[in-house]
DNA sequence: TATGAATGAGGGTTCATTCAT
DNA sequence: GATGAATGAACCCTCATTCAT
């Protein structure tokens, strides 16, 4: 399994530094290799083309992310409460790890409509996850019965990445984790049953 | 005024075409002035440069986009209501410009990260115009009184752009008009102030 | 039409000298630029990619090698007396263009299969022109009348491609027209009616 | 003496294979090696470099055709007859290793100037056997005696090998084996002293 | 001997911009 | 104002060769 190679990683993690340092077109392969510590050609022992490097960097990064927040939540019985450690998890996160903030929220959004939908492909995975604590919501009787999956799911996926872009435009000056609590009420005003 | 010469417009329209047609990575310069029935070194003498088309076409679109809102929201008294006018005059202004809403919500955002900051000036006029509806609907009582203005404005418009952007991705196979009214629903719920 | 434009020519000519002096594998576009004292980009206004300078610079050169040949046999009407008129503008055109005879003799043959395909077909107006004259002799009765048509312009063509190739290895150091008269004699011999 | 050793014969048979079946230009070190069933370091324990293979493989590839040749005519004292049986030796040696054929008529011309000058060196060999017959049939009076023996070899070698170089690039289609009797008479018309 | 992961030099092509007409 | 031919900088990828194991 290449993954498993420390190379691969090694890469990867160079790409990440190199392109929220320089920018998504200022990221060229030689760039990339010198970061990593390897000669070009290395490059592609690993990787079939150079977007092939960026597929597997989301891939990679946002498995993990999706990992970490599907473990933060098991357990957790309250689809509420899943809810806002989600916020508060993919917050944490991104504030953690600076550089990533950039490449996700920024660099790789240039990217062209190719990989943009290889990326998408890879989101569904998290799409999928908000999809099934609003039907768990519903189910259980703490989210209102009528609400619209996947509507819900844009105004939560769209609203935890306006304010994640809008942190790291603002070169992240504030502190974003400290905006899961308020934003986790925002989102649970629209989706909550009333009392 | 350049903006008032006809070639201005004309050749800002054929960016919209050639984007919304070729993508933004095929959008070059001599395919623009082709469309536009000009000649290549004429584009320069109404733009600075490649990127200053594409900023002069968003502030030329986004300007009129939010000046139609304005227009429909103004002689509204109720902030809810008014709300609610803006997310169907953006969803319906969208629906009606199918190559415009190619360009903004994909294209576009394939630009670099400078072009992006200058859009993203264009942008905040748009944004101002969310806040002072937040403002007001607190002021008038119909918000809750403890909102954020920020992140309440960054759900607005994140949910809207999230709902947008995927009915872009599906080819617009549905009608986005129709999601104006669930949409404000949702995002009611989150700002209402209880009965 | 692109080939009166003087730069197709320039360019052209650029190439064979710089393919004569470097070699096929040594010639670079830029190289070829300048020596014909154009921008790199300005090749590809006038060239496909490169492939098609070299397939162009064939047709070019060997277009004119046959119309050469034509006009010095035209008007004669002996077979033999053709045939011999043939070997010799064949030896003088190459004996009095050195580059070209390096180009053609050996550099040309290190292209790709592909590229040698598209040359071949250029050089079957060549081989047609070479049948012309072997059936007319027949016909005429001054060449043997069993000739096998292919196999005769192997021979004429093979033995004549073989000299012209030794002597471009032996770096040009004889005179190669002077061998215009025993190939002659010798091909003549093969394809003569006996008396 | 390496070419003893079973993997120098392997290496070069496997190179045989990769370049008939993938081309000169598709011919990798790599692909050799994976071939012949070694690693690609293993190569360079048995040749100098790439181009060591390809000369190599022309010297023991044309060194046992020779030989054959050799051996076939060996026992003849006609020099006609001589001839005859190189032409048809020639022939079915490459109608019976088509591999070989096309390596040798198309793949390996399009190797450098500096391989093909190697090759040449190989090839001179072939061309003294050839001379030898001539010189032998002017002695013997079965030749004309004026025969200048540079141009009757040239015209030998040049008929031959373009007729083997036709019958590959009509991809094999026809019988060349039969072409040895009328290539033979063609060229004997040429040499042959007049009754 | 044998391996195969790692190396790194080298070149065809695109396209935003200029400027002589 | 308008033209469009000319410019030339910039980059991804391949593959022969090496060398530590």
């Amino acid at each position: 399994m290449r993954r498993e190679k420390p190379k691969f990683k090694q890469i990867i993690d160079a790409a990440v530094v190199v392109i929220a340092e320089h920018g998504y077109h200022q990221a060229q392969v030689s760039k990339i290799a010198k970061q990593a510590g390897v000669a070009d050609g290395t490059i592609y022992l690993y990787f079939k083309n150079k977007e092939d490097i960026l597929i597997s960097l989301f891939q990679e990064k946002m498995g993990s992310f999706i990992e970490k927040i599907e473990q933060e939540i098991e357990g957790i019985s309250s689809p509420l409460e899943k809810l806002y450690v989600l916020v508060r998890t993919h917050f944490s996160a991104l504030a953690d790890d600076p550089h990533m903030a950039v490449v996700t929220q920024l660099e790789l959004r240039q990217s062209n409509k190719e990989l943009r939908q290889r990326i998408n492909e890879v989101l569904k995975g998290y799409l999928r996850l908000i999809d099934s604590i609003i039907i768990e919501g519903m189910e259980k009787g703490e989210f209102r019965n009528d609400l619209d999956v996947r509507l819900t799911r844009q105004m939560i996926f769209g609203t935890i990445d306006e304010t994640v872009t809008t942190w790291v435009m603002n070169e992240q000056k504030y502190d974003l984790a400290a905006l899961a609590e308020p934003v986790y009420e925002l989102l649970a005003k629209g989706c909550a049953a009333g009392r």
